[in-house]
DNA sequence: ACGAAGATGAAAATTATTTCCTGCTTCTTT
DNA sequence: AAAGAAGCAGGAAATAATTTTCATCTTCGT
């Protein structure tokens, strides 16, 4: 009902048109040279300025251009479209969304919106790094380890204690027996409790934590399986654990802590929450 | 020689002022649950018939939904643009892009590399996501009341309680006066000895957590700055805050505790420690 | 149940777009 | 070189689209 009235009233409203050509800066180029003068005016702009054309009006373009409205008007039916709102859609539809200035750095000078936009983009960034360097063979033995374990040892000081702690919280809900321990004289009391069947996994940015380096010693001593999520390969956590989980955050400039080191343990976290899941639920024996 | 005049005012036009980025779409599914019954009418049209909205005029529009031209207008302008035509250009814009979301769904089929890529590019799209639905202005709002606070609270349960651990962490390390807390009890005491130059931070990915809401609700009382930091802008958590910064993580099929929630609470929160960098060291005035 | 806050649509006000008309230029033809 | 034809350009009127205002109605919280 909604559709069929709402649709044939007015016959501006023809849906399906210009469906030959629909891609304005490769039609005005092809017509350039046939174009009077004044529209020869208005497609140089065009094909100049066609980010700010898309949002401005018919009147904006004449003034901007000392040409009558009529001539920009002119000039879009020229081209074979209904009128300028056909053509400006058509245009920024050729344009797509603006993906410019993704990977350059904070300026100070920027303004919230910006800094924001890096920032995001960074961590983006990240994952996708992340995505590069996490070996997803590692990623399986980790679950296969998580499949068959008694239990679950989560540590983390600091702020990767609050990964720890993030981790925790979702393996709790896949129904992993599991503990976390952001407090390091705790953490390597508990590594010392670990069994053969237990899987214990530190986290740390740099691989170089001590206490949890330390922890993990002791958890492998006791031949626990020991996992790292860390973001260098050969850091002294990386040396203690059967399989290594890495994290491809780059070195930010700005402090130690900030940074979407954060963010890409988190991914990672997730990866192994998502894919355990996918795995329990299915028989065994597939991937 | 006849340049100069026209110049000044009619080519800028109307950059446009939108923050984040101009994704039509993704920003309706954030807000949507926010709307009002007409407007959401609206938004379940537009996700549906993108492509023919794009050639539509708001009375077709009004038409075919059977709702006035007001609601359609509102609608856009509550989504944060000037109004229908630029709404329609960004949406334009949006549909033009090749790449658009890439709601992978997960198949337990995949081989562990194919998870592992579709969990990342979840984060990603979360990330993207955010960056629609965080209003810069309330970032630079929430910075300055770190800027001038005496003292900053850090306060989250379960996961979230990891998400203010990290940031906890962080801030700690850009000096700023603060302290975190994930147990609910002592959470609702410390927020009860929050003065009006304190700010505390109430993390909660549904809004809906008892124990955050109680305890902002009493450092509102406190007349403390209340911030939420949260997935849904009518929860009961973000009417206790004096500002809201909205993640747009989308709803995840698996588990509650599962998906890229906590991911972009993290981003969120190095938003802010990053902002706080620079203004903390470019005197204030800028942006 | 009552009042306040908010949502909705009708119509008015504003703004944008298109058409129409006129004067002008340019090109062609002689 | 001059006259006519063709068609270009701009102003203004006409039309259409958009936004605002305002009165009414609904809903939510108390």
């Amino acid at each position: 009902m909604g559709r069929a009235n709402g649709m044939g009233e007015t016959e501006t409203s023809s849906p399906p048109h210009t469906f030959g050509l629909p891609i304005p800066l490769v039609r005005i180029r092809g017509v350039f040279d046939t174009l009077p003068r004044s529209e020869r005016k208005v497609a140089d702009y065009v094909l100049d300025h066609a980010d700010e054309v898309i949002y401005s009006s018919v009147t904006d373009l004449a003034q901007a251009l000392e040409v009558s409205e009529s001539t920009v008007v002119r000039f879009c039916q020229r081209l074979g479209y209904q009128g300028y709102p056909e053509f400006k859609i058509l245009l920024a539809r050729d344009l797509g969304t603006p993906f410019r200035d993704t990977y350059d750095t904070l300026d100070p000078q920027d303004d919230v919106a910006t800094i924001v936009r890096k920032t995001f983009q960074m961590s983006i960034q990240a994952v996708n790094d992340t995505l590069a360097v996490l070996n997803p063979d590692s990623v399986r033995e980790v679950v296969n380890l998580l499949l068959s374990a008694h239990h679950v040892f989560l540590f983390g000081c600091g702020g990767s204690g609050g990964s720890a702690q993030i981790a925790y919280q979702k393996m709790l809900r896949l129904g992993l027996p599991c503990s976390v321990c952001t407090d390091p004289h705790t953490q390597t009391l508990l590594a010392g409790m670990a069994s053969k069947q237990d899987v214990v996994i530190g986290i740390s940015y740099s691989g170089n934590n001590e206490d949890i380096v330390r922890t993990m010693r002791v958890a492998l001593e006791r031949q626990a399986k020991t996992v790292a999520i860390t973001n260098y390969p050969i850091s002294p956590l990386a040396k203690m654990a059967n399989v290594v989980l890495l994290t491809g955050a780059a070195e930010t400039p700005l402090v130690s802590e900030s940074g979407p080191s954060r963010v890409v343990q988190l991914a990672v976290i997730d990866v192994l929450c998502t894919y355990y899941l996918l795995r329990q639920r299915t028989p065994d024996g597939l991937s």
